[in-house]
DNA sequence: TACGGCGCTATTGAATTCAGAATTCAACAG
DNA sequence: CTGTTGAATTCTGAATTCAATAGCGCCGTA
């Protein structure tokens, strides 16, 4: 029996960079929000070695910035940004679908199932408009296509996009309209891929992320709006401005 | 007029970082080389502390990694790797030769003469083996490219495997014939993107970094067994083994 | 009242110290 | 002679301590 080694002693920074990306994700930790090692630390019951390592692994993650000359806060959500971003990603998507129906076509013996449970399961979580659930089976999606393209290098890229993408992708499964038609398009780049269609792949993946991109921005700039609006009107704080203490667990 | 921040205190992890890029680009840090904390913050005269935060950043450029349980080696030289690093350049690149050729036909008054420096430079350089030069001027030439793309996310990823691409260019531009092709290659790129044209810039640019991938990864296919060959006869030490202690600067 | 100088505090970067885990070497038994 | 076991050494992650700087707030003067 092939006995798998057992979980190494627990990297505090891992840990700490972990629960980071979560609390940003989910919005605990809100774009603007300063970083202060010391504070976190505290709050997670650890020294400021373990954080001080994580936060510039999240600096380079993109989901930190550096604001004046000390001290990083969360990154604002731009939505600017946030479409170049989909360009990118457009282009990394396209070459790892055109890549995987290669493969695929070359060896029909590659493990394809995957791509049919994400779809399946996301679906599911779709309809039951459990939006959490939904972007996990979507960012498993991707990672799947990424697998199959057989380039690990490919993978490890959009693997470090991954939370940025994470963090804004709750935006556009608001609208079951989007959200259901995204899945019909994750459907179709499954078949282009199983039929082994190199060129239709590549350029499903590609406009449904440059798709994604847009919608994602337009959204972002609405609810920006609406925000700023909710703002004046002094019904709603402005979550970027000056805050008061958070924890974060 | 643009005032730019000034140098702000030098900060030790990002000179060390820089000096570990440096050795290993150079090879005075040879692939599988062990990179012990003690010993390189001793070479450069500082404490644990910063070096283990540039060895982080060095994993995370993919110039490290983790060899079994304990301790980073120097990132081995893996041809197939490479070959799969530049798969994700060409989709990079060729959206970055797009995105510039579309600017360049929207607003004419984009300065385009550094692609024309980088590519009188670097032939220059070239023609005289100056091959350092021409590896400076080559890559400054594609970040002229992301530059014109106006799109800083696309800017900010290749720019993070700048290390890596650089390590190995020197092993194409050895073969006089292919660096001065490669020249030609770079200017007909430079053209297509000065005339606005989207479609062939795009494609020049791909075809160029995948072109260049598989001469690179033949080439160190090649090296590596003329390399064996004589770490058999005895004649060379095989570097990628145990090793003598030895300095950094 | 506004502006400039001075000092304090907050916060990070760096050094030093501590603890734990793994590799290696040596000794002993089969 | 070989394989296994135990201890010592080595190396990294984490904590604690030290130092330095940028931002700010207060006060005095014009």
């Amino acid at each position: 029996m092939e006995l798998r080694a057992l979980d190494s002693r627990p990297v505090l920074i891992d840990q700490v960079y972990e629960r980071l990306v979560d609390a940003i994700s989910v919005g605990s930790l809100p774009p603007g929000h300063r970083l202060r090692q010391e504070h976190l630390a505290a709050d997670l019951g650890v020294s400021r070695q373990p954080v001080s390592h994580a936060l510039a692994m999240l600096k380079n993650a993109g989901l930190a910035v550096e604001r004046g000359v000390r001290g990083l806060v969360v990154a604002p959500v731009d939505p600017e940004r946030l479409n170049q971003l989909f360009q990118v990603r457009a282009a990394l998507d396209g070459l790892a679908a055109g890549l995987a129906a290669g493969r695929v076509a070359a060896d029909p013996r590659l493990d394809i199932a995957e791509l049919r449970t994400c779809i399946e399961h996301g679906l599911k979580a779709e309809l039951e408009r459990d939006i959490a659930t939904a972007v996990d089976w979507d960012m498993r999606f991707h990672a799947a296509v990424n697998a199959l393209s057989g380039n690990p290098v490919l993978s490890e890229v959009t693997e470090a996009q991954r939370p940025q993408i994470r963090r804004v992708m709750v935006v556009i499964k608001f609208d079951p309209a989007i959200a259901e038609r995204i899945w019909q398009e994750h459907a179709a780049i499954a078949d282009a891929i199983c039929r082994g269609d190199v060129e239709r792949a590549g350029t499903l993946a590609r406009d449904h992320a440059l798709k994604a991109g847009e919608e994602t921005r337009q959204r972002l700039i609405d609810q920006a709006r609406a925000n700023a609006a909710a703002v004046k009107r002094g019904t709603k704080r402005d979550e970027t401005r000056p805050k008061p203490a958070r924890t974060v667990s």
